[in-house]
DNA sequence: CAGTGGTCTAGACCACACA
DNA sequence: GTGTGGTCTAGACCACTGA
């Protein structure tokens, strides 16, 4: 990254730099590489810390970089391609999908969700907690939420808390015919114990995936899955190994 | 928004404004409402301009706010569902799908593009412009890839540039089996010419949907879409109607 | 401990929309 | 014009990582 000045043009700063450096990843630096601090880019392109932070902002949020405090900059490898195709029609944690149940409780679902699941305001959904993990690395923290008329075979106390009862309410979710189901994602970004989870700082951009599952005529139970945006790609169909990076 | 002041917390400051703006805009605004300028909300929160910012900044990207240079910060209708399923298995352009054909040229596509189109780098393909709008609003401007290989019938000069030109390839285009499709969803940043159309400024959030096209055995095109991540949730199945804001 | 990115301040000026 | 959000500066201190 030699370049060492800009010249004036009739574009912001910020932007004008993420080409100069985005150009500078492409050509000088290998995935994983370290690049030089903060402090020591701005002085190398003349501008204030805030500014060259902008650029290396939207580099990030585009995936070709990572930053962590403590450590420093690197180059990002390209992004995962995360299967979230609804083709296989069949409930979650059904086989081996890359999910593991973390835990599950009672307890009064958001607003949005109590809506969509049109259950009464306040009425007590399960809440079962999952993670994905692809590669090696978490992808995605899900809230799945199961009003207690669909799994009615689950009497209270039946398993400790953790993964266990976790698994004992998508078990009894299994028993239900499934009839249907359909998915949206959205930007978002992350609560505070998503971003714990994912490894990351809570306001991270993340995708959420909201999926419905329908049986009986009914929303039998709502997923919110949060992946993380700067290192997944979502497919649909069968293009996980596509790249499209830069 | 009657507070005025921030208990001392061991959050970020933009964080717990963040929250409490938020609540505020469930409690005490209307869709469309014009909220106080920035620097008011700011000396009303006792903080800096950039902090308040940074609220925002979150706030917008969630899509609970909207903000126009000139204009003001208003608050955010929920965000428009848009079908992207794949199920129609059908090519872009046919029927009436809410794209608008804009233009199209022949030009070397990105590296990357290429790879995925197995093409020679350098080697040039129909480049066909597309608007995407939804309830008035333009969502998504598109690029569709089409090598010369996949439209042989197509002439050099066949149509003036313009929609009509467009056509034409999309024209040629169906003649083709499509035998498959897949696609991908990620987060970027809008290219300046899409952030024009798309009526942001360069930089802007966006969904970026990726298709490819196969017919014959091999990729016959690629679409690259850049949907508005702040209005936009993107849906697959019949999920459009929808709504989990907050 | 030293070095990194993350947060925050208090200013300044610019680009744009609208009356 | 006036008022808005967008960009930018030059500092400061904090939270975290890893030697």
């Amino acid at each position: 990254m030699g370049t060492t000045q800009l010249e004036p043009v009739p574009e912001p700063k910020y932007q004008h730099l993420k080409t100069v450096i985005g150009q500078a990843l492409d050509s000088e630096f290998a995935v994983g590489e370290i690049l030089p601090n903060e402090r020591e880019l701005a002085a190398r392109f003349g501008v204030a810390r805030a500014t060259l932070r902008q650029a290396l902002e939207q580099l990030e949020l585009e995936g070709r970089l990572q930053r962590r405090r403590g450590v420093g900059t690197t180059v990002a490898p390209p992004r995962v391609g995360v299967d979230v195709s609804t083709t296989q029609h069949s409930w979650p944690g059904a086989g081996d999908d890359g999910w593991q149940s973390l835990d599950s409780a009672v307890d009064v679902p958001p607003p949005a969700v109590a809506r969509a699941l049109e259950t009464e305001a306040e009425e007590r959904v399960h809440i079962v907690r999952r993670l994905r993990v692809s590669h090696g690395q978490p992808v995605a923290a899900e809230l799945l939420y199961v009003p207690e008329g669909s799994v009615p075979g689950l009497t209270a106390i039946d398993a400790p808390a953790g993964p266990a009862r976790a698994r004992s309410v998508l078990r009894e979710l299994h028993h239900l015919a499934l009839e249907g189901q359909d998915r949206s994602v959205e930007l978002g970004s992350a609560r505070a114990d998503d971003a714990k989870e994912l490894d990351r700082l809570p306001g991270a951009p993340v995708l959420v995936v909201t999926t419905r599952y329908l049986s009986e005529g009914r929303t039998a139970a709502i997923s919110v899955a949060t992946y993380r945006a700067d290192t997944c790609r979502l497919t649909f169909g069968d293009s996980v190994d596509l790249v499209m990076a830069s």
